[in-house]
DNA sequence: TTTTAATTGTTGTATATACAACTGTTGTGC
DNA sequence: GCACAACAGTTGTATATACAACAATTAAAA
């Protein structure tokens, strides 16, 4: 369905059009994803965090390598890791050289809980782009990039 | 910028690589977007349900209107319009015919701001997208729509 | 006609987010 | 060494959002 039907707006300039497309996408992404991930008690910004603990293969990660990581910069991510912590999937130490810092890391509990959404999740982003061909996922991937400049 | 080089995450499966580039570049293109309205004192949801009101060219909208045409799918959108009525944006009453039923409107106020608004932002998606040519314009749009199915 | 179901919004509650102010820590220039 | 700036997170406050429960009105069924 055309962008324009959806938001039964005619006569769009081109950049709005896209603009308002891109968004529009994302965020039935973004809903699809909190979906999978709500029997599993995460929202799509934590699920992300962790992720990005889990990247970093046992190094810790301080709050500030969280965020240039994060997908959507969020504001506060001291209270995002919080409630990663109160789960019990991330926990927090104070760094020892530089007290200013700390250091987070994925916990035990957290990589099992991200090993059992991994399945579910991929499978969710299959669907989602099976109407793509390997060329077109390429061509997209390319096209958001040359957006991001 | 790679999207694997911003979330340092090398060897993605190309589902989950795609659903992210989406997510991010639709995140980055919010937060332009609400650097723009903020001078203007107006949140993009709030931006967006006006324009959905301006879009009517005088006629009414009730709330389940609104909602299908709404770029992100809030659950609240009673709140939202409370937001615009209390700036004098809009206006509300209850329908006629059907009192479970109430009538939004945009008003000359509404009207004003937006008409104020619409250069800077077009200028903001100009820019979002300049290093895209026509082709690649269509081809995106064309992509994000084959997505949606 | 009275009861039941469906529609249309609203409100309550918990959580999330943006933004700015604040605290504690480290580094620099004098 | 001391004042001052820069850094790294945290906390406060207002607003936004998701979700579910609720109320009011209308339509349908018995």
């Amino acid at each position: 369905m055309k962008i324009e039907e959806i938001i039964q707006s005619t006569s769009m300039p081109p950049a709005r059009k896209t603009v308002i497309n891109i968004i529009f996408t994302a965020n039935l992404l973004s809903e699809q994803s909190a979906e999978v991930l709500k029997p599993f008690g995460l929202s799509l910004p934590q699920f992300n965090v962790l992720r990005i603990l889990r990247g970093q293969k046992g190094k810790p990660a301080n709050l500030s390598t969280i965020q240039d990581r994060m997908v959507n910069k969020m504001s506060n991510t001291t209270r995002l890791v919080d409630k990663l912590i109160e789960k019990g999937l991330a926990s927090r130490i104070i760094c020892a050289e530089n007290r200013r810092k700390v250091e987070i890391s994925i916990t035990q509990k957290g990589l099992a809980l991200l090993s059992e959404i991994d399945a579910p999740m991929d499978e969710m982003n299959q669907k989602a782009i099976s109407r793509l061909s390997e060329d077109d996922i390429n061509s997209l991937n390319d096209l958001l990039e040359k957006v991001r400049g």
